[in-house]
DNA sequence: CAATATAGGTTCGTTGACGAACTGTTTTTG
DNA sequence: CAAAAACAGTTCGTCAACGAACCTATATTG
């Protein structure tokens, strides 16, 4: 092991070091891992899981957020797609987006409103509908995992802090 | 006021009292809204944040994790795309194209290692180093929003707690 | 000390997400 | 009630992010 190497080694140890509790260490005032950085770790990390859950459903085409709409929908029968852009929390030409990749993979429906011409409703196809089991398991799964370890108090203690947060926005 | 429109409002008002606290009425075994939800939806809201500080700064060519990037360089001087990548908590493709939007725009060099040849090492620009106060206070301000009316004493669980759910990942 | 394996970066095609500009419908208003 | 404003969705161009395949440099091993 020469000096690069030796070198590389140094960057690493550093780079683990500052990514795990170790953190602390350093002075709060040039910490870069603040709030944000954190709460986006963890988005990613449970994003990713979500992925491979889907994947591991047979439903590799989807994206966490297609799932979400599908989750919506289960409790919501028919949406808009104003509505269900406002429920999974993304803008509406995403959610046409989203909601058309739903409609050619065969889980979702899209009619127009007889009482609006304005509006699209989307509802689930009987696809969806036979997964309706899978998507609880997949929840399930991705929560138990985030709160692995977690009391009971601790997990509404985030829940709690993670609301005050989002109404700062 | 028609029935068409008054669909619409009712549906509206049902949405908007499930994204504000009223939520708890529901039961908890069918909200959408879980922890992963709620994260991802803070992420969004801080990264709106940041990019606006971002334009507000006349930097509106960079995004969030361009940002994070020189932050990073800001504490640690040169740093390999690898340990670059991993300060970032992005994918190493990712990285190089980030790293390479921002030397395009100046704020940042690439140099071959002397003492590797595969290592690449990434440094600041003195255009960066003069914004340096800047990024200080884009940072502050987008932790202070999103602390704000948290005491010390919840700033503090929150970073425990979102760094206990990351420890299961 | 060659042959092979591993490691660091890059390239490329694809995708979710967005904003801006647009279409068509309903509502408001003068 | 006609013109204007507001509203629901769509289209399009752009971008960050990713995985997979790839290239080159260093390590490892027979």
């Amino acid at each position: 092991m020469h000096y690069g190497s030796l070198a590389n080694y140094y960057v690493d140890i550093l780079m683990t070091s500052i990514n795990s509790k170790v953190e602390e260490k350093r002075g709060m005032a040039t910490r870069v891992n603040g709030v944000v950085f954190l709460v986006a770790q963890l988005r990613d990390s449970a994003y990713e899981h979500v992925t491979g859950e889907l994947v591991r459903l047979g439903m590799k085409e989807l994206a966490p957020s297609h799932g979400a709409i599908l989750i919506t929908l289960y409790r919501e029968k028919a949406l808009s797609l104003k509505a269900l852009s406002a429920f999974i929390n993304k803008k509406k030409s995403s959610t046409t987006e989203l909601v058309d990749k739903l409609i050619r993979l065969g889980y979702v429906e899209k009619t127009t409103s007889p009482d609006d011409q304005r509006v699209k409703l989307v509802r689930l196809s009987e696809l969806s509908l036979r997964h309706k089991k899978d998507f609880k398991t997949l929840s399930d799964n991705v929560n138990a995992r985030l709160y692995k370890g977690f009391s009971e108090d601790e997990q509404q203690q985030l829940i709690y802090l993670l609301n005050k947060a989002q109404n700062n926005y």
